[in-house]
DNA sequence: ACCTGAACACCGTTCAAGT
DNA sequence: ACCTGAACACCGTTCAAGT
């Protein structure tokens, strides 16, 4: 990449980030070029799309998610692991208001530039909510696209202002529709009990 | 009302039934009136927001919920009936497409034109979960906001082309996370036995 | 190679001017 | 009273013309 161009490039991520978290992920695309002092056309060569933009800003969150589940994998319970996983999932996708919906969507379609990453979350969490399948801790009649929808369901109630005071405890609710505290033994259970 | 306006506000109203359940909650106004064969003012001045036109179609499916929740009361146990109840509120929901988004925000703006219509279904929800908690068959740390949330989640899901199939089945896991098995005895219960 | 401005076809919203 | 077209300030997307 010649340098103006790379110089064009982080310029364009470093606003689209700063856009994208004050009006979500259907940001005006013109506002961020206009905000990077660049052409329009400029934001459409390096972004050909709206999901290519947001993959970019996403790859490093994803990435951090992957590397959570791995420590998880070794350090929790399988079903302390799952929920710590799924509650700092919902978290970060938040950040990107509204990007769920483009999320489901991508995980059908390959030629989304959001695919990769949407397929890589999926696969942790069913790998994590397989675990938890072993471990007796989850409910058994839900599956790795099940818990990819909640976590969608999840995010876009964080996502509505009315709803912030009480997502947390929806959280609680939908986790524990996933992992039914009669099947579990871990740390959140026992502080109920306490 | 004149018998011009009169025509024009009939017509307009049953041109936006098509074009919201072709496009959503979110379609375009301007095509509304185009298409009703009308000055896009005369939209404007018969529905001065997009919530009170959506609010005008609404209206008759809100006053079904009612009627339905009134039967309900006296034909089922309570579990059942707030099972079913949401059901038929979801897909209500889901038929206008992206419009839960703006029922959560109207619970909370008494200026918009879709407030009555929100109070009216969060009201009947709790007044049937209330019941429900009566007789000891719902979750208790979930009141009726929680619910109106839920069924907002759960139309969100409904919305997305990618859940679809497996819909349904998110609809048992949410509605037993409020009414778990282990309080029911009612039909779904039974036939889960069987 | 890379960038830009303008063009095109759309929005929602408002308002002066018509009947 | 009621209606209309045009105006204004926005979009996303594409492309010929510049350096």
């Amino acid at each position: 990449m010649r340098a103006d161009a790379r110089k064009n490039y982080d310029r364009l991520l470093s606003v689209a980030r700063e856009v994208v978290a004050e009006y979500g992920a259907d940001a005006s695309l013109r506002d961020v070029a206009r905000k990077a002092g660049v052409g329009l056309a400029t934001l459409y060569r390096h972004f050909p799309t709206r999901e290519a933009l947001i993959e970019a800003l996403l790859r490093s969150d994803v990435d951090e998610l992957r590397a959570r589940a791995a420590d998880l994998e070794t350090s929790s319970t399988p079903g302390d692991a799952l929920v710590t996983w799924l509650r700092g999932t919902v978290a970060i996708t938040h950040e990107y208001r509204g990007v769920t919906a483009l999320f489901l969507a991508a995980l059908e379609d390959p030629e989304s530039a959001l695919y990769e990453s949407c397929v890589a979350l999926h696969d942790i969490g069913t790998r994590l909510l397989d675990r938890a399948h072993a471990a007796g801790q989850a409910r058994a009649d839900i599956d790795g696209g099940d818990l990819f929808a909640l976590v969608g369901a999840l995010a876009w109630l964080y996502d509505q202002p009315s709803v912030k005071p009480r997502a947390d405890h929806l959280f609680d609710v939908i986790s524990s529709a996933v992992l039914p505290d009669g099947l579990r033994t871990d740390a959140q259970l026992q502080r109920r009990l306490a």
